[in-house]
DNA sequence: TTTTGAGTTGTTCGA
DNA sequence: GTCGAACAACTCAAA
């Protein structure tokens, strides 16, 4: 039986159930259909595709290694690419690892049907998370809202699967589809932006599993304290890697057990703020999952009435890292330049456009998934309804980072901010998260000007902060 | 059914 | 400078 094997964010050979499964069965021809229009609503964006870009050439590589290659097709519907590829090649059955985006979900079951009815065998795998995001609920059945009993609970229900081997050979099938080209899905972009990314990362399997051995090498022991300084560069960065599935979640968990057993962690590597991370991912599918209307809709429905503001010139000040405050211009530079940002400064950066300028969460939430390597539809609804206070678990109103105090504690030296912000680069540390209480020697011998070199507050912390909380406020039923 | 304890990531104020 | 309390009320999960 020759089987298409459907590749979507599972682009690896190793634990993938469905390459397996089909590698089993006989002849597999490996597919790539790149149909962003199914995506509704959240197609990936510039800083995505890119990586989308390289990771299918590494995928190519890989499989070509094994003796087989990737077919790509270009279109606007899955079911017809998925037929006219079983017509080419006489394949008589479809297999793929799932996706959990609402929009994905209702497809997918419609195409299976569709398939079948086709006369194709259709059947789909888990490949990207430890549990299925139905597996996890409260002893009523429901799903679960906060993070800690429901990770109690995945964690109940003991060790997730140990990662699948690699299928030994791939055989070819008798006759190959005619070849796309990778140029042809158009996922370059026509400007040549896309240096920073080149420098910061390895898309690809190798890439992946060289951060992961790196991290746990490094960083693994001091991470529950080490990873909020975005100055130090603890943190393991597998977030695009794990986004694309160039590794899965229960090959990272492995690797972490056996990290563990191996540096004398028999009991607590299960609770290691590292594994807690996992966990976070599995809620953000949880929560999506079950609460479909979060990527647009806050959780909470009250907050739908929340008076926030519209100003383009502010959104676009915070945006390109122009907000006169070091440490939130600082990671909006570093993730327009590389793609990505260190999760603390994610917060900063969300609660300042949230809580500071009052704009709404869903347009931080847009531009973190045009811009981020590693945007991801649960992940991203979740942190940005949870900077806002409107989702699950979310953070108590009163909760307003400070974004000096922010800086202060999380860059204390201020590498962080003197690498995004270099026009601060000379200024003392004293004075490098507030520029504008400098004195203007101080700033003067440090070549600084404000409203020239770089911008004034946008607003002024206290006022914005007393101004949140009473917008907040207006929302008590 | 009702009750109870708890809830990723913080800041400010006043003693 | 340090420390603890207050900051709302709500929702969820489990007893």
């Amino acid at each position: 039986m020759t089987t298409i094997v459907w590749f979507r964010q599972d682009l690896r050979l190793t634990d993938n159930p469905a390459l397996l499964a089909a590698a089993a069965a006989g002849p597999v021809i490996p597919v790539y259909l790149y149909t962003p229009s199914e995506d509704g609503a959240w197609p990936p964006g510039g800083a995505s595709r890119w990586w989308l870009h390289q990771s299918l050439q590494r995928l190519d590589e890989d499989l070509r290694t094994a003796g087989s290659r990737l077919c790509l097709r270009v279109g606007q519907d899955s079911l017809a690419l998925l037929l006219e590829l079983a017509r080419e090649s006489g394949a008589t059955a479809v297999t793929w690892n799932r996706r959990y985006e609402p929009e994905r979900i209702a497809r997918d079951r419609v195409l299976k049907q569709a398939l079948k009815e086709a006369g194709l065998a259709a059947t789909s795998h888990n490949a990207s998370l430890l549990r299925e995001p139905w597996e996890v609920a409260s002893q009523t059945g429901g799903p679960m809202q906060v993070f800690t009993p429901f990770w109690r609970r995945s964690l109940a229900l003991g060790d997730p699967a140990e990662p699948l081997p690699q299928a030994r050979s791939l055989a070819a099938p008798s006759g190959w589809p005619a070849p796309t080209a990778l140029e042809d899905l158009e996922l370059l972009p026509r400007i040549e932006w896309t240096r920073g990314l080149q420098d910061a990362w390895q898309p690809g399997r190798r890439g992946a599993l060289k951060q992961l051995e790196t991290f746990l090498q490094n960083s693994f022991e001091g991470y529950s304290e080490q990873r909020n300084r975005p100055d130090l560069g603890a943190t393991s960065r597998l977030s695009p890697h794990l986004h694309f599935g160039e590794i899965g979640p229960r090959e990272v968990y492995q690797a972490t057990r056996l990290h563990g057993l191996a540096h004398g962690h028999a009991q607590d590597w299960r609770q290691s703020q590292f594994i807690t991370e996992l966990g976070w991912r599995e809620f953000a599918y949880h929560l999506l999952y079950h609460f479909p209307q979060t990527p647009e809709q806050p959780l909470r429905a009250k907050y739908a009435g929340f008076p926030w503001k519209t100003d383009a010139a502010a959104l676009r000040a915070w945006q390109r890292g122009l907000t006169g405050y070091p440490i939130v211009d600082a990671g909006l530079r570093e993730l327009w330049t590389t793609g990505w940002m260190h999760n603390r400064v994610r917060m900063i950066t969300a609660s300042f456009l949230v809580k500071d300028l009052l704009l709404p969460w869903n347009a931080g939430a847009s531009w973190f998934w045009d811009t981020l390597v590693d945007a991801d539809l649960a992940s991203n609804t979740l942190g940005w309804q949870w900077a806002a206070g409107c989702g699950a678990d979310a953070a108590p109103y009163f909760r307003i980072f400070n974004p000096i105090l922010q800086g202060r504690k999380f860059d204390p030296e201020g590498h962080y901010v003197r690498h995004w912000v270099p026009e601060l680069a000379q200024l003392p540390t004293e004075w490098l998260h507030e520029p504008w209480n400098a004195s203007p020697a101080t700033l003067q011998n440090a070549g600084v000007q404000l409203g020239a070199t770089y911008p004034r507050p946008l607003v002024d912390h206290d006022a914005a902060r007393q101004e949140a909380l009473a917008a907040l406020a207006t929302l008590k039923d």
